[in-house]
DNA sequence: CTTTTAGCAATGCACTTGCATTGTAATAAA
DNA sequence: TTTATTACAATGCAAGTGCATTGCTAAAAG
């Protein structure tokens, strides 16, 4: 019938342009107006693709988390072939913001996280607190231990845990440029030479 | 001269106002006439004692830390002359929001984080990152392993840094909810178990 | 008692906000 | 070519915002 265009693509660029005001200006100062000026386009354009602002925000938030999934499993699979052990640090390291990219991501995330409190849906959305993914990486500590000839010891699935927890807050402390990406790996390497060591 | 009130009564009991909305609704619902609301006093009272809305909210935010510290420093007093490793344990624990108040001022720290990825003169207020308090982790830990006859090994500043950073990051999981204060102290104390052990 | 001043309370105002409404241009199906 | 429908663009509007202004009241200094 009418005129069809790539919804996929017009969403991504207001997210876009959500993301890039939200790291500037912070969350509040997202607005129907400063996002269609931001992404270059009239205010019934964002009104088109989204009902509301919240929709618009949620819509963001959504991909910008898909997105930080979507580099973790991607480092995943790209050392996939190596050892358990590179395999485990690789994807314990991309939570790091290690490239611009990620690192714009990671700070989304933290620029977002304080709405999970006033709002717990969202809560269940953030940070990669699925129990598959502990007993993979649990998984993955045993055969990297075993590649040592490290006999194992403790418990693994509360070993896993803290490594994501650790990881992840050193991913918060390079957001807000507290620590450099390279110092946050440097810690990171210790903790897991002493877990696997 | 004039009637003579205190201050600092007043100012507490807005930024009270300010913290139960912000854990409530989020900063961006923290509004002049909220606030005054929710105090139960007149809009007027509020720009009596604050210049602007950025004064009401930094002063606010700036109270939450400093009750905060002053609960861990507590804590670090309160177990001051029992055993080394009893200190490291108690003041690691006091980020975990184990009671109502300290949970409600973790919450309110996780809610305001985000400010700072675009105000970044907030991300030295938060956060306990500073040297001094490493360098005295650092020494607990020393002390510690001594106390039970453990070898030292290791780097005893990047310990430390992990301590704190694996203990706020488990403080920002039970401010989401996400995990609870118990889980929280057991995935530390195991870390201190292998730590120390 | 007078006077001065801190401590508000009340109101007003310009501005911004999200959202509704309406109009219009383009295009694919008929 | 007609027509139906999508994709916007433009405008309007009520509500809410931060902040300025004004006026009043109570109490301490004189």
């Amino acid at each position: 019938m009418p005129k069809i265009v790539d919804h996929e693509e017009r969403r991504h660029r207001l997210a876009e342009a959500v993301w890039t005001l939200t790291l500037h200006d912070g969350l509040e100062c997202v607005t129907l107006r400063k996002v269609a000026a931001q992404a270059g386009v009239s205010m019934g354009q964002v009104q088109h693709y989204y009902a509301t602002r919240e929709d618009m925000v949620r819509d963001a938030i959504h991909r910008a988390v898909q997105a930080l999934n979507a580099r973790i499993e991607s480092s995943i699979k790209a050392s996939g072939s190596t050892s358990a052990e590179t395999t485990l640090r690789e994807c314990l390291r991309a939570t790091l913001g290690r490239d611009p990219e990620s690192l714009r991501l990671l700070q989304l995330s933290v620029a977002v996280v304080g709405k999970a409190i006033s709002e717990p849906a969202l809560a269940g959305v953030l940070g990669p607190g699925d129990d598959e993914l502990k007993d993979f990486t649990a998984g993955l500590i045993a055969a990297a231990r075993q590649e040592r000839g490290t006999p194992s010891r403790g418990d693994g699935r509360i070993d896993a845990d803290i490594c994501w927890t650790l990881a992840t807050g050193l991913g918060v402390d390079v957001a807000l440029g507290q620590r450099s990406p390279d110092e946050a790996l440097g810690v990171l390497d210790y903790h897991l030479d002493n877990l696997l060591g």
